[in-house]
DNA sequence: TCGTTTTGTGAAACACGGCTAACTTTTAGG
DNA sequence: CCTAAAAGTTAGCCGTGTTTCACAAAACGA
């Protein structure tokens, strides 16, 4: 089963997280992209099943296979996180757009999108808040 | 009810099969956006009852305020494909991710972020295909 | 004009991704 | 230890946007 947008956006949140603090709770997880709990059981649910993530008895981590694809979102967030700043976009709304952008492009295209436009890959640090 | 954006990709293509062909019907909506015209018949219910369309016996046309939206999804259409050709994607592939990409930002930030990248607003011509 | 083809609509179903509410399980303070 | 709070799960619902299938209505060619 393909990944959806919202299992991206799972994914990505669970890397920066445990960047952050290590250990994964779902309510963490919950907390950090705006949903409940249930939502995220049935996402994790999902992504384990498609082996995404493991859920240990109390924290979720990513796969091998997870986290190429977590590293992979958030690489692109903070490309075009920074874009948008550096366009005169509040970090903000910066922020919150560019989580949509980030799942549009192909690994190709937006390989090719970076290139041109010369900004290099480093990822923002990964801010407690 | 806001529009949502699917709603905004039916606009939009109400106005360039307008372009290209004068009259729009349900069926040109739903072969040139790949979805079965049972698809559009709904969509177009919604759309008109908020204002963004009008339905003639055998036609569909854009009011003030659907016209307003679907030429400038149209401008960011053209905008992000030109950026993604300019990259060296292909055209096709250009046009299909260009395709998610223009429902992602505020009008403010996209005016931003053109205003940035120094690309004129110029629309590419309507093709036939 | 008549019958066929094209176009549009309506009903029912499905996938997705949220939600609430109720429940279970775990954790942790006293 | 025991209990209360926190965390996780399950079931059921909703809105959105699709689909298929059956049917209605319009257009059109012979």
């Amino acid at each position: 089963m393909a990944l959806r947008e919202s299992g991206e956006d799972y994914l990505e949140s669970i890397y920066v997280l445990s960047e952050r603090q290590g250990i994964v709770r779902s309510i963490d997880v919950a907390e950090y992209l705006g949903v409940t709990k249930a939502s995220v059981s049935k996402a994790m649910a999902t992504l384990e099943s498609n082996g995404y993530v493991e859920m240990g008895k109390r924290d979720v981590h990513l796969t091998e296979r997870g986290l190429e694809v977590a590293r992979q979102m958030w690489e692109r967030h903070c490309f075009f996180v920074g874009l948008l700043e550096d366009a005169g976009v509040s970090a903000e709304v910066a922020s919150q757009e560019g989580c949509h952008m980030e799942h549009c492009l192909s690994e190709e295209s937006f390989e090719k999108l970076r290139a041109m436009l010369g900004r290099d890959g480093a990822s923002a640090p990964i801010m407690t808040d």
